[in-house]
DNA sequence: CTTCTTTCATTGACAGCGGAAAATAAGGAG
DNA sequence: CTCCTTATTTTCCGCTGTCAATGAAAGAAG
C-alpha cells in the first residue's frame, strides 16, 4: 500500500506556538511585542515561534504605515494569511444542510444549502458528502487545499470522540459522525454541538475575542446558550450545558415540550410565539415572520406576546449573569429579525433580575445570518487544525485495540 | 535593618511540582506510579518532584501493608505530613468571628468563636487579630509554625488584591483586608469570598476532589452557591457569581430584599422560612430552629412551608445543572439541620426541572458544622501557600511604584 | 550630517523541565 | 538461586522559553 502523501502538518508543536498563532488569528494584525504581552511570553519566544509559521506561509508580515510609535524603530505587524488553508463547515438541521467554505480566518467564501428528504444518519450522510464535494471543487478552483471539515449538530455531541450521543431533533443516537464523514470525504473531521460551535466562532472571530467568560444566547426555533468560562467552552458532564431554554421563568406559564411549564423556550421560541399569536389574534399565523408582521401592524395583543418573550429572555440572561458573572452576553439567532419588538423588554427584565453588579454585564446583540451556524462548524475545524489532531477524526484511523 | 529570618518557602518551583503535591494532598496516600497517572506525568517526573518535598518534610513515605500488587516490587505510598505546617482560617460574620487552626491537610485542630460588638472594619480587625493571636499560641504549643492566614467574608471580594470590594452584609466598601491583617498578624494573608472559600475546601478536601465541574449550594441564613468549572472556582467578572439565591423561582412569589419577587432566597432562607412560619401559624417564631420544630410537631401549614422551600432549592439546583452540567452538586449549610423536612421536595423538584440527562447529576448533601466556613478560609490559605505567593499579602510589602 | 535616544526585533548562551530508556530494587514463583 | 514482574530511580537528552547583549530603524539634538 502506498504511503499517504506527507500531509504537511501545522507547525505549532508547542502549546505556546499554538497560543501565539491563536492570538494573532483572533486579535488581528499585531506587532511581535504586542503578541508577547498578550500571550504573557517574552519577545524572544514570539520571534522564535513566529519564524516557522511565516516560513510555512501561515503568517505574513506587514508594515504598519499608521500607528507607528512616536519614537523608536517602527514595529512590523504580523497577521494570519487567511488564504493559506481552507475549511468547510456543515450545519445539519432537520430539513436541510448548510455548508460553507471559509478561509483560515473563518471568512465565508462560498455558502451552499441543500434540502434533506429524511433525517436518519444515512439520509444525511449522502447529501452531506455531496455538499462537501461541491465545496471541495470550489476550493480546487482557488488552488488551496481544504485542511478540515467541521460539522455542527444539535443535541448531545461528544466532540472528543466525534460521536453524536443523542440528538432528539434528528432522532440520532450514538452516531459516529466524525468517523463516517472522514471515511466519505477523506478530510479530517471535527463534530460538535451547534451552539458550542457558534460559541467557538464568537470566541475566536467574533464578539468574544479576548474575553475569558461570556455567553452566547441564540433566539430562534429554540433558545440556546453557549458558555465560555475560564477561557474554555463549557461542555457539561452529561452532554448538557447552556440549556437556558429550559430555565423556568414562570411556573404557571405555558407547557413546554420538555414537560415543565414556563420555560424560556415555551414563551420565546419561534414556535411558542406563533402558537400564542394564533391564540391571541385568531389569525392562522404560519411562521415567525408572519407573527412579527402582525405585531408590526399593531394587531391587538400581538405586541404583548413579544413583550412576554423579551421578558423571558431577559430573565434567562439574568440567571446566567447571576450564576456565572460573564463579561458579556451576545444575543444572536434568527429570532433577532424581530429584535425591535422585544429588545427593550429584554433589557428591562435583565436589569431588574440581575443581582447587584451582575447588571454591569455587557449585553449586546449580533445579527446572525443562518450561514453563521455553518461558519461555527468551520471554526471548530480551524480550532482542531491549529491544535493539530485534538478532536479530529481522519480516514483509516486504526481502531483502538480490544 | 536586620534582614528577616529566611522564611523557608514551599519547594514547588514548577507548576508540575505543585500539581503533584496537590494530587497527593487531596487524593490521599498514593504510590508514585498512581500520582504519575493522575497528574498525567512520567514516573520519573514524579520521583524528581517528590524528593525535595520529602526532604523538606512536606511529604512522607509509607509502606503499604495491604493492597500490594500480587506480583512485582511492592509500591511505597506517599502522603502529606499534615503536621508540617499549620494554617489559620477566620470567617467574618456580622456578629461574630469564627477561627480555626488547621494542619496542612486542612483538619481542624482548634476552633474558637468570639462575638463582635460592631461590624465596621476597625471593630472587626481588632478582635480578629486577637483571635489569630490566640490560635498562634495554640500553634506554638504544638511547636509548628503557622504558614498562612485565610479570611472569608461574604460579598464581592477580590482575592488577587486581597480587597473586600463590597460586602452588603458588613457594609464594607473597598477594605484592603489582606493588607490590614498582614500588618497586624505578621502572617501571609489570603482573603476570599466565603462561599468560594468553602468551595475550595470541598474541591481539595471534600466531596469535590477529582471533579472538574461541581457546585456547592449552601442553605441557611442565605442561599449561596460556589461553582467549579474546568477545575477552577468561578469568580465572575464583576464580583458576582453563584448567586443561586437570586434565581427567580416564582415571579409571583414573596418579595426579596434584592428587589425582585420569588427569588430562591426569598422562599428558602432561614429568614424567609421564619417569616412565612409566623404568617402561617401566628406563632411568634424566633429562629430557624423553632420553625423546624413547629414543622416537626405537625403544626398546620408548617410542613408546606418547607415543601415550598425545598421546591425552590430544587429548582435552583436544576437551573445550575441545566446551564453548567456539573458532575455533582453538594448541598450544605446550617439549613441542613432541617434537611429531613425538605429533602424529598428538593429531589422531586430537581428531577422535574432538570433537562434531559442533566438529571443524572449526582446531588448529595453534606452536613456543615459552622466551623466549616472558617475551614474554608484555611483552605484558601493552604492553596496560596502551595502556589507560593499567588494571592497572598504579607507585611511590609513594598507599595507599587507611582 | 553625525550622534543620541528610543523602541522593536533577533541572537546566542543557558538553565531547567520533563520524557525515554536503561538500571536498580524488591518481592514471589519455580 | 534464577527468573519474572512491577516500582522506582538514574542517566542522558532534547526542547522551550528566558536573559542579556546586540542589531535595526526611525526621529531628535546639536
Amino acid at each position: 500500500m502506498a504511503s499517504p502523501p506527507a500531509v504537511e502538518s501545522f507547525p505549532a508543536n508547542t502549546s505556546a506556538a499554538a497560543q501565539i498563532f491563536t492570538t494573532v488569528l483572533s486579535q488581528g494584525p499585531l506587532t511581535r511585542m504586542e503578541v508577547a504581552r498578550r500571550a504573557g511570553l517574552s519577545a524572544a519566544a514570539v520571534t522564535k515561534a513566529v519564524r516557522p509559521l511565516i516560513e510555512a506561509g501561515y503568517l505574513v508580515e506587514d508594515v504598519d504605515e499608521d500607528a507607528r510609535p512616536a519614537l523608536g524603530r517602527p514595529a512590523n505587524l504580523v497577521r494570519v494569511d487567511g488564504g493559506r488553508a481552507l475549511f468547510i463547515g456543515v450545519k445539519v438541521t432537520g430539513d436541510k444542510l448548510i455548508g460553507v467554505l471559509t478561509d483560515l480566518c473563518c471568512r465565508i467564501l462560498v455558502a451552499r444549502h441543500i434540502p434533506l428528504a429524511a433525517r436518519d444518519p444515512k439520509a444525511v450522510l449522502g447529501p452531506a458528502t455531496e455538499l462537501v464535494r461541491e465545496l471541495l471543487i470550489e476550493a480546487d478552483g482557488l488552488g488551496v487545499r481544504v485542511a478540515g471539515l467541521g460539522m455542527a449538530v444539535s443535541g448531545d455531541v461528544d466532540r472528543a470522540e466525534g460521536v453524536v450521543r443523542y440528538s432528539p431533533f434528528l432522532e440520532w443516537r450514538d452516531v459516529p459522525l466524525a468517523e463516517l464523514a472522514a471515511m466519505t470525504t477523506g478530510l479530517p473531521v471535527t463534530v460538535d454541538n451547534d451552539v458550542r460551535a457558534l460559541t467557538v466562532a464568537e470566541q475566536w472571530f467574533g464578539a468574544g475575542v479576548g474575553l475569558s467568560g461570556f455567553a452566547v444566547v441564540t433566539v430562534g426555533a429554540g433558545i440556546g446558550c453557549g458558555l465560555v468560562v475560564h477561557g474554555r467552552v463549557v461542555a457539561g458532564a452529561h452532554g448538557v450545558a447552556g440549556e437556558i431554554g429550559h430555565v423556568t421563568v414562570d411556573p404557571a406559564g405555558p407547557r413546554c415540550h420538555c414537560g415543565n411549564r414556563g420555560c424560556v423556550e415555551a414563551i420565546a421560541s419561534d414556535d411558542a410565539i406563533v402558537r400564542q399569536m394564533r391564540a391571541a389574534t385568531g389569525v392562522q399565523v404560519a411562521d415567525a415572520v408572519q407573527a412579527a408582521s402582525l405585531a408590526h401592524d399593531g394587531v391587538a395583543g400581538a405586541r404583548e406576546i413579544y413583550a412576554r418573550a423579551g421578558d423571558a429572555i431577559g430573565r434567562g440572561i439574568a440567571t446566567v449573569a447571576n450564576l456565572l458573572g460573564p463579561e458579556r452576553v451576545i444575543i444572536s439567532g434568527e429570532g433577532l429579525a424581530a429584535y425591535d419588538l422585544f429588545a427593550d423588554h429584554i433589557r428591562t427584565a435583565f436589569a431588574a433580575a440581575a443581582f447587584g453588579s451582575a447588571a454591569q454585564c455587557d449585553v449586546r446583540t449580533r445579527p446572525l445570518p443562518f450561514d453563521e451556524w455553518a461558519r461555527g462548524a468551520a471554526a471548530t475545524a480551524i480550532q482542531s487544525f491549529i491544535r493539530s489532531d485534538a478532536n479530529q477524526h481522519t480516514r483509516g484511523r486504526a481502531p483502538s485495540p480490544p
